[in-house]
DNA sequence: CGATGATTTGACACCCCTCAAACAAAGTGG
DNA sequence: CCACTTTGTTTGAGGGGTGTCAAATCATCG
């Protein structure tokens, strides 16, 4: 695996991506509460540089005490701990418009690995510049709390999943927050986005092994519930599909509160 | 279900009990930073009643928008989520010094419930004061974001557990990190403590079924980790255990760190 | 002493895992 | 351009972990 601290990459981008980044993130994080004028260019500012990630990088190692704070401008990323016997399990998707936050330092180390699933876009933030970001912009902190608590509400859900559903219906539920998430910065339609991870990546997120994910898949693709070729996801039924999954999206809070 | 806003229940316990709260949640709290004596006495005022409630009582009700935190100071309690199917999967256990914080408003509405388990004393914080103290003691702001983060960390946890171990190995984890957690408030021994849960509790935790359950708990027993009678339990042999259990309590954050 | 809730046990079915192998696509080097 | 490797996908067979259904036992309590 490529760490994307290599100086090769870094900074290689800037200028011509500058644009891309804030547009994705911003629309992620006005879910939370509307920002002013000041507090985009503060954040496009807040950016140190934006980098490209080969799939399947680390980008923070378990037990590292992270000085940079990501966002996903291009990709797919991912949570993961890794257990003794070699077992993967992913503990959350990391989409363009997602961010990682060093915040967690305050805990003494990340205690969770990062890495990149696609190759992604990333947009680094330092540690300082994202604290001053916090304490001089209000509506930009709470925002991030949003982030954070949504993200918190989602592993929740996963916990539900995991001990509750069986993995069709886990499998749909997941297809039914994705495209939830993906609308939400743009990239997805009510019936179609870009999936573009393995089956293993996938049976790795669901707790499931990589042969019965496949049969999976096919269960739900032989129902007539989705068509997924060349990595594009098509849900043929998006009601029939929520229902069997059992998928209610208020746990992603994408819309804004009224407060 | 009886809901904790009831007029006979509030404040009865006020002053008898004034003590007991602090104790068992600054013991939690210092794990993340340091209090000074002007912090402890905040926070001690900061909470308006006392409230004694009964085993299987709903704390916050899934769709509330809660006003109130609180603190839990003797007892057991729960985050969960209820399907459609009426399958019940908790998603967090919270123990004497745990704190539910209101701060979730910031969503717009909590997305899952808390309940207890056992009867429980706890005390109530008013999401004002709670505010309050966050802006004038920044001390007990960085706790709480610890708590906070502590919290989601021990979510990923969870998912690690349900998606890569099997049952056993997952009531076995379950049993480590209660002792570390219920240690750090000074309710377990190295080997001892109270585990107050049915066994329907604990399959709801593991996502398992209740015959699964006894099944795995037996089979601890069998081989001599553990013995369990009386709702208390003894670990015969932490070592062995938490080998078995493939335990790491770094997830935890239970040591401060060195910022 | 009957009612209720918690625990325990047995039988059987099914979901899902493991092992194994074939197959496809994309790159790599000769 | 073709062997060859690597990575991802697909399929089959067999076994084990868990769920469900059913019923018995036990404890607590009014």
């Amino acid at each position: 695996m490529i760490g994307i601290s290599d100086p090769r990459m870094a900074g290689r981008f800037m200028g011509a991506q500058d644009g891309a980044m804030p547009s994705v993130l911003l629309m992620r994080l006005e879910h939370a509460a509307a920002l002013g004028p000041c507090d985009r260019a503060a954040l496009a500012a807040a950016v140190s540089t934006f980098e490209r990630v080969p799939a399947r990088s680390v980008l923070v190692q378990e037990a590292d005490r992270p000085r940079t704070g990501y966002a996903i401008v291009e990709g797919f990323a991912c949570h993961y701990r890794q257990g003794r016997d070699g077992k993967r399990q992913i503990t959350a998707l990391l989409l363009p418009g997602d961010l990682y936050d060093p915040q967690a330092s305050i805990l003494g180390g990340a205690d969770y690995g990062v890495a990149t699933l696609t190759g992604c876009l990333v947009a680094a933030i330092g540690a300082p510049a994202l604290e001053r970001l916090k304490l001089e912009h209000p509506r930009i902190a709470r925002a991030l709390t949003w982030a954070l608590l949504t993200e918190a509400s989602t592993a929740r859900e996963w916990i539900v999943g995991l001990g509750t559903r069986p993995a069709g219906k886990r499998f749909a539920h997941l297809i039914c927050e994705l495209q939830a998430r993906l609308q939400a910065v743009g990239l997805a339609s009510e019936t179609r986005y870009r999936l573009p991870l393995t089956w293993e990546d996938l049976a790795d997120t669901l707790g499931i092994s990589l042969v019965h994910m496949n049969r999976v898949a096919q269960e739900l693709r032989d129902t007539g519930l989705i068509i997924f070729r060349d990595k594009i996801l098509t849900i043929e039924d998006p009601a029939r599909l929520r229902v069997f999954a059992d998928f209610n999206p208020a746990y992603l809070h994408l819309t804004p509160p009224a407060a």
